[in-house]
DNA sequence: TGATTTTACCAAAACGTTTTGGAAAACTCA
DNA sequence: TGAGTTTTCCAAAACGTTTTGGTAAAATCA
């Protein structure tokens, strides 16, 4: 593996020229640096990231850590994320480290400290951002830079990254229901911990008041944002005296854990009840009948949250440090919409 | 944020001292390690990462490329592999490097060569093999560890890896569909560059032929691992003169899209038409009807890939050099199996 | 006792870059 | 012509570790 000293010693130049050479700077005439370059490319030349970063005091790699559950996670939601992360990262020679952790738990906080306080990551990228996140607080402390999907109620102005504004969204996938008959129309929600959650079920309940219907409490079960947590809170709705004749779910993972259980007690839906998710995971256009959703773009959202994280890293000055999104109903048999 | 040497300050010590009793070794007493140890927790000290890398010569880091088609990938089973590939390098304190390239292609030989050559990993786990594939010919040359779920045939005898033994698995599922009265059953594979199609589709083939079915040309299509692919591919099989009863799909996201295809044509599953999936991903539980299907273990296999790989950068004894994995049949509705 | 071994420590070199602060050579202009 | 300016290059100093090759002091042994 040559390093820069082999390509100044074949060259009989001094290293200080070949590192200016190939960085581009202007104190290099065009012949020696056409040298350079040719001969560093012929040589197999490539820098030592190590030595890099240890002189520049910067790593070129952001960090995101999978907040999942102990083994598995299986959330298409993550892979789409983690490319959209990848993708942005390496168009501006950055890398991505990856790693996962049950959220809040101590293997968290493990991986973080030592990734922020080792320099292994210049920045990191957090989602499924919690109302009181430990996350934002020790990042802000450690002055680490740092985007975010959905804002923690720790933080005020300073914050930057990604919201989602879903008002307008579930104003409309309700008014779709209702237009369809619906008033008894549950809620099958996230860990209350979560500022999605917060947001989605507050969203749910000023629509469904905005269009003249009494929230009711019973109709708002916990999941877990899997297929599983869906089935269980489906079940539980199904053996309700009244059971509500739709289901808008949190997430789409959810929903396709709710239609299996509607299955199961052999409800059609779609006629006999109507469900939604959101996310508008590529599987969620399978589904039988495939799922009303509130569809994100996750892959575009994670870019954004990536180019933010760079620009904050590289110190740019950040015209708009909040990017809003609108997710985009989807409506599809599962609603009972057009098929 | 503290560095060796203020530790060594702080203490009237050596930084060779500090560095050692942190490490570990014997030629330092042991009160002076419990008062290293103790002031560098006290002072937040952790080792800079690029430091030591230089120093060591090697990075603590494995990687791994996502073989995804252009932007997006959504294949749970990428989800679930990077997650073992990640718990079980963080277990080790290893770090996992995550990008995504399209197979083949330049962008994927780019960002090889620079985690290679600059560097950036001690070792990557492959997947997606190719029948000939550059990366182990360029991994091999450079003399990077690396290891592969499945073997491609450039490798011969220093394969190291896990591979499947597929050929029982799908002998029960023909005999499985035969037993139900199909004989004509279809497969819906994937790029015949692959080496898990090469190997499904030859185990598919000899299963029917040792049940005494001749093997059909035209009941083979090629899709691209994406509900798409399956969709296309089963509207293609729907619109024969002698359409198949059985389809067996090269995974589980084929099938997915294979059940939507055939769903829009008014086919009820599991009764007019049985159709069967390879992964068990999670989702595939959750289908209507849920989806038969060849299960695999695939955290476990992504945790043993990232095992032997870091067996091999440990320049460890590999008494097993080759895992083979068996998967599991899961006989669901959609093959009309029991409900 | 003096010779040998063990214990506990350390100075300095190395890892491969980037950056700082010049400095010689080649121009430019009056 | 000679003073200033620009161009092109370079030596040496970092960056924060680990490792090598020691050396005094203490302990052990004959």
């Amino acid at each position: 593996m040559p390093t820069i000293r082999d390509v100044a010693k074949t060259l009989n130049l001094s290293i200080t020229t070949v590192s200016r050479a190939l960085d581009g700077y202007d104190d290099v005439s065009k012949e020696t640096r056409q040298r350079v370059i040719e001969t560093a490319q012929a040589m197999g030349y490539v820098p030592n990231r190590a030595a890099r970063q240890l002189r520049r005091q910067r790593t070129d790699t952001i960090g995101y850590i999978v907040p999942a559950k102990k083994p598995q996670f299986a959330d298409p939601f993550f892979a789409e994320f983690v490319a959209g992360l990848g993708d942005e990262a390496a168009s501006a020679n950055y890398d991505l480290l990856v790693s996962t952790a049950p959220p809040d738990s101590p293997e968290e906080q493990t991986i973080y400290r030592r990734w922020v306080q080792g320099g292994k990551v210049d920045g990191v990228v957090i989602n499924r951002t919690r109302l009181n996140d430990w996350r934002v607080n020790f990042l802000r402390e450690k002055k680490i830079p740092f985007t975010c999907l959905e804002r923690s109620l720790d933080q005020g102005e300073e914050f930057l990254g990604v919201e989602t504004d879903i008002q307008d969204g579930y104003q409309e996938l309700l008014g779709h229901l209702t237009a369809q008959g619906h008033s008894r129309i549950a809620f099958i929600g996230a860990d209350a911990s979560l500022k999605v959650q917060y947001d989605r079920l507050r969203a749910f309940q000023q629509a469904l008041t905005s269009l003249g219907i009494q929230p009711q409490a019973h109709l708002v079960i916990e999941g877990d944002l899997t297929p599983e947590g869906g089935y269980q809170a489906m079940l539980h709705l199904l053996a309700l005296d009244q059971p509500p004749s739709a289901v808008v779910c949190v997430n789409d993972l959810t929903a396709i854990g709710a239609i299996h259980a509607a299955h199961d007690n052999h409800c059609v839906i779609g006629r006999d009840l109507a469900i939604a998710g959101f996310d508008g995971v590529a599987d969620s256009a399978h589904t039988q009948p495939p799922l009303t959703t509130l569809d994100q773009p996750v892959y575009a959202i994670a870019r954004t949250l990536a180019r933010l994280l760079l620009q904050a890293i590289a110190r740019e000055e950040i015209c708009q440090r909040v990017i809003t999104i609108k997710p985009n109903l989807l409506i599809r048999a599962s609603s009972g919409g057009k098929r």
